[in-house]
Formats: C-alpha cells, structure tokens, sequence
DNA sequence: TCCTAATTAGCACGGTTGTATTAAAACGAA
DNA sequence: TTCGTTTTAATACAACCGTGCTAATTAGGA
C-alpha cells in the first residue's frame, strides 16, 4: 500500500528544502546533495521522491505559483474596498513579508535560471502580468481609474513596477524595505485613482 | 618590453567573450573554458589576463559600469529639451539596443550572481539609482515635475520602473519590444511632469 | 508472527569545474 | 643572430556535479 498523503507531503518538504537553499546559497548551490542535506534526507532518499534534478526543479516551481495563488484567492474573499482590494493583492506579490520574499526570490531563481537551457523544461507562466492586467480592468470598471490613464500603458506601468520593486526588495533589502515598497505601491496606485 | 595596450584591449576582449558567454548560457554556462573558446584563447592563455576567475568577473562587471556610463555622458552633451534629456538617458540604460540589452542582461546576472557568494566580492555600485535622482532632481529643479509629485516617492518609483521594464524585455522580449519599452517611459515621463 | 512493498542509505561512475604547473612558442631589443 | 621576456598551449589534479545501482531498513496488512 502506497503512503500517498505521506509521499506529497513529503515533496513538498523537500521543495521547500531546496527553496530554502537557493535563498542561502542561490541557484549554483542548489544541488542535490545540497538540498537532500538542507531536507535531512539522503540522497537515495531524495531520488526516491523525484527521479531527476529537473523533476524537482518544475514540482518547486509549481508550488511557488500554488502558494501565492491560494494566498491571493484568500484576500479576495475578504470585504475590502477596490482600492483596498487592489493594494492587499499586489502586497501578496511583492516581497512583504517572509513567504513574498522567499517566493519572490525563488521564483526571479527558476526564471533566470531556466532561460539558458536549450532544452526545454515545463516550467508555468508568469501569472503577474495576468493579475495585473486583471487588477487595472477591474479598476477601470469599478469607474476608479483616472479619465487621463490610458489601460494598455497603466497595465504595463504597474507590472513592471511590481517586478522591479521586488528585485530591488531582494537585492538591496536594507535600503527598500518592505514598508517603503507598501508605500510606493500605494502611492502608485493612488496616482492613477480617481 | 610589457605591451600594455595590447594588453589591456585583450582583457577587453575577454571580458566581452564572458558578456557573449552569459548572455547565451547564462551564469552557470560561464565556465572559463567556454570563456576562453568564446574569446578563441586556450586555457593557459586566459589565465595568464586574468589570475583567477573572480578577477575576471570584478574586471567585466567595472567594464560594464564603464561603457554605459560613458554613453550617458555623450548623451547628456546633446542639446536636448530636459524632459527629452531624461528619457535619452534612460533609454541609455534600459534593453533597447545591442549594447543596453547585453549590458542590462550581463549586469543582472552578475549582481544576482554575486548576491549569493559568502564572501565578499569588490562589485561595484549600482550607479542606476544615483543616475535616477539625479534625472528627477533635475527636473524639479527645471520645475518640470507637478506638484503633486513627492520627489522621494518618484525616485523609488521610477527606478523600479526602469529595472521592471529591463527585466521584463530580457526574460520576454518578444512581448515587451524595444519600442514599448520606450514608448512606456515616455508614458510614466509625461504623468509626472506639466 | 511473516511477507511484501515502500523507503532509505551509501557508494560508484563518468563528466565538469577552477586552478596550478610546466614547457613550448613568439617576439622585441641588443 | 642571441638572449630574455611575454605570451600561449597543454596537461594534471582535487573537488564537485547528477545519476544509476544495490543492499539494508522500515512498516503495514494477512
């Protein structure tokens, strides 16, 4: 009898582990012995769970979209203001706080590291630029959105934004922390509202 | 009799060779052998230029810094109105061309290199935000920026900005071309000035 | 209890890495 | 030419990489 439950939660540990490793020691330390070490495994152990490096690389990804994702669908459900609303999400992106960052920083990780391989790996879209463009077609709705933002150019405004706060949140942490990134998010946002 | 200028243009040669090198493999690709092929040098030869690999590496990162700086500097001899100054010189900065592509890039993959090394490294500075200040002090001081602008609130989101849109044209560049990169600075340039 | 499958540990292999070393080649000045 | 220095080439070495393989261990159902 196959231990399922076990067995999943147990690659999620071990996904964790290596998250945890490329924050430490970056994508050149993310190794297998380095990761089985980090999860307290050996490594027979960990290639019992995932057969190739690659395996476990597409499964860590997939679960840092997962995490963000049901995090994101948690504030949705609460009774916000839009602009509220608007704001609560992008700070469920940006690295805020300790699962944003570690998030933040594994995922620009996998992306850097995943565009110079010339095979190609299953590695899931980018699902900011969607939220983003979600975030401002909502706004523009709800008749929030000043009459002078043109939606095309304010969608590509903030996603760029968002993504370049977060590289400066990870790679210079001491200068912009996370309450100067919450402010500028705000003060963006509330530039473009009415 | 030391050939000191065929000397130093070879490291510049070398240090190009690992500009080619990473933007085709990436960091991990940026072996010195596959360097000193790229560079059309044996291993010994490279070796002799360059001791070790981290010397290497400090000496193409000040390359880097050298050649975007002085292309701002030619641009800033020009006889431009100072919002047209402004986005000229941001424009020297973000992926838009041959040189602000592979030097955005290879910059990037430094710092982010560099980041994860327990030991310090002597990188230089990124003179981004410097040059960021500059541009919207300046244009407060010209009195181009609305008043409802805040000049630290501006900074912090302009250099966001330029780092977003960087990111974004060289993980994505065939979603966010050149000419929207520019066409988006110009954009943000304009919603802050009168 | 036993038995079977799930799980783990450990090692070996071929390949790649950075760097040290050493000898050969190229070249300029006398 | 001849000498001495600069430059190149080639190899060796220890460390580390991913992965395949096998034996030991564990644990749950009959």
């Amino acid at each position: 009898m196959p231990k399922i439950v076990n067995h999943d939660e147990r690659k999620n540990t071990i996904a964790e582990a290596m998250w945890r490793v490329i924050l430490d020691k970056g994508m050149e330390g993310a190794t297998v012995r380095n990761i089985a070490e980090e999860a307290g495994l050996s490594l027979g152990a960990l290639r019992y769970y995932f057969k190739t490096q690659d395996d476990l690389l597409v499964y860590a990804m997939d679960l840092v979209q997962e995490r963000a994702t049901k995090r994101i669908e948690a504030v949705l459900q609460q009774p916000l203001s839009p602009k509220e609303l608007v704001v609560a999400v992008i700070l469920e992106i940006v690295p805020v706080n300790a699962n944003t960052k570690i998030e933040m920083e594994v995922w620009f990780a996998f992306i850097a590291y995943v565009k110079h391989r010339s095979d190609t790996l299953d590695v899931p879209d980018d699902q900011i630029l969607e939220m983003t463009q979600r975030l401002l077609t909502f706004l523009q709705e709800q008749g929030l959105l000043k009459s002078t933002c043109q939606l095309e150019m304010e969608i590509e405004r903030l996603y760029g934004l968002i993504d370049g706060l977060a590289i400066h949140a990870i790679l210079n942490p001491e200068r912009l922390d996370p309450e100067h990134v919450q402010k500028t998010i705000i003060y963006h946002i509330d530039s473009i509202c009415c």
